[in-house]
Parts: structure tokens; sequence; C-alpha cells
DNA sequence: CCTGCGATTTGCT
DNA sequence: GCAAATCGCAGGC
């Protein structure tokens, strides 16, 4: 694979149709996150194209990392290009990736996909779940669909099971929003998503 | 369409 | 002890 030339992919930190790794990954985790909107994530085989996400860094009330080294954040403070597994209101696996350089502790969660691979494999596992709208629109529902649990914490995200690929072609017009379900800083615009996608999460960003 | 509430477990005070 | 980066269902409009 001939590595690409300064200029395009230069936002994205990545060639097109590339596996994204630890060096797309280890930079501030307000340049990743809007740049993994249109970029495809699939695990083992299932899942589709990223169309929201939100940003937490380390010095941030609202993310985990805000009281330092735990048990549960240590994999925040650890090496970029990893999975951040953790169980929300006790039920619920949320999907997050490490990013900033090692000893920082960065995260972006990643919120709602649009399903395009192994639709019907998804929809049995979302049971109730009626349209394909309803299959990735939401933290919780996007790990169900995908078969993602807790044994994923810790994972490297540029090998298998995992598949993380940036845009083949045109990347989507990113819009910015205030974060969901969090109590504080709630007023940072720090929610990304694909303007005009059905696929996210409520309340819609427009 | 919208709002309100219970489920269920863990991590940190 | 309690709040939590959520979801699905019930009920009202």
């Amino acid at each position: 694979m001939p590595r690409r030339a300064v200029g395009e992919g230069a936002t994205t930190g990545s060639a097109p149709g590339a596996r994204l790794g630890a060096d797309f990954f280890s930079r501030s985790v307000h340049d990743v996150a809007p740049d993994l909107i249109g970029c495809r994530l699939l695990y083992d085989g299932v899942g589709g194209t990223i169309v929201e996400v939100e940003a937490y860094e380390r010095e941030d009330p609202a993310s985990h990392s805000f009281v330092g080294l735990t048990e549960r954040t240590k994999v925040m403070f650890g090496p970029p290009g990893r999975a951040y597994v953790y169980l929300s209101y006790g039920i619920h696996s949320l999907l997050n990736f490490v990013c900033e350089p090692e000893g920082d502790a960065a995260a972006v969660l990643i919120r709602a996909l649009e399903p395009t691979t192994e639709i019907e494999t998804m929809r049995s596992r979302r049971g109730k779940a009626r349209t394909d709208l309803e299959l990735c629109n939401g933290p919780g529902k996007l790990t169900e669909a995908l078969g993602i649990t807790l044994a994923q914490n810790a994972s490297r995200l540029d090998r298998a099971p995992f598949e993380l690929l940036a845009p083949d072609g045109e990347r989507p017009e990113v819009v910015t929003s205030p974060r969901v379900g969090i109590t504080k800083a709630v007023e940072r615009p720090w929610r990304f998503s694909a303007a005009g996608s059905p696929y996210v999460s409520r309340p819609r960003p427009d």
C-alpha cells in the first residue's frame, strides 16, 4: 500500500479506506472525534458507518477520567487505539475509542451507526427493533447489535474481530451539538454527527 | 408525537 | 449509599 502524500487525508490522519490504528488515535480527542464520522466499524463482520460520537477529555467533569486513575479508568490512561467498554446503568455496555498518547486520558463514545453489514444478525440480536433506523441509533443499542460486551474492554481496534476503516470516498458533513445524558459540563458542544442522518440517536442534533 | 419511570450493576465517596 | 455517557414501555395529547 503506497503511503499517501501530504494533502489528501491530512485532516483525517489516515488514507481513504485505511485501517485506523494507534497513529490515528494518538491525537487530540477533539480532532479524532469528528474524523470518525463516516468511518466504518465492524465487529466480527457485523456493523456499519459511524454517524454519531461524543468526545470526553481528561479535565472534563463529565468524563470518567476526571477522578483520575482507577481500576475502571486505567484503560483511558493507556495506549490509544483500544476499546474502553463500561457498563452504563447496570445494563448497557457502552463502547469508546481511547485517544491521545499513553498517560493522557481521553475517549470517544460511539453513539450511533448506520447499519450496512449483516443487518439480519443485528435484527435478531435487537429483538424488538422494528426498522433499520432503530438497530444502532444509541450507544447501548449498537453494542447489543454488534455483540460487544465488557469482555471487549481494552481490546485493540486495529485487529480482528474489530475492523475500523477510514471512509472510502466523500466524508459526510459534520455538525456539533451538546452531549447527551450527562449532568456535568452539559454546555460543551462535543457531540458530533453526520448532518441530516436519520440514523442518529435522540434527541436529534438539529 | 411527547413525557415519565423502572430495570440492574458497578464504582467511588 | 447513591448516581450513573441508557433503553423500552406505558400513558397522554
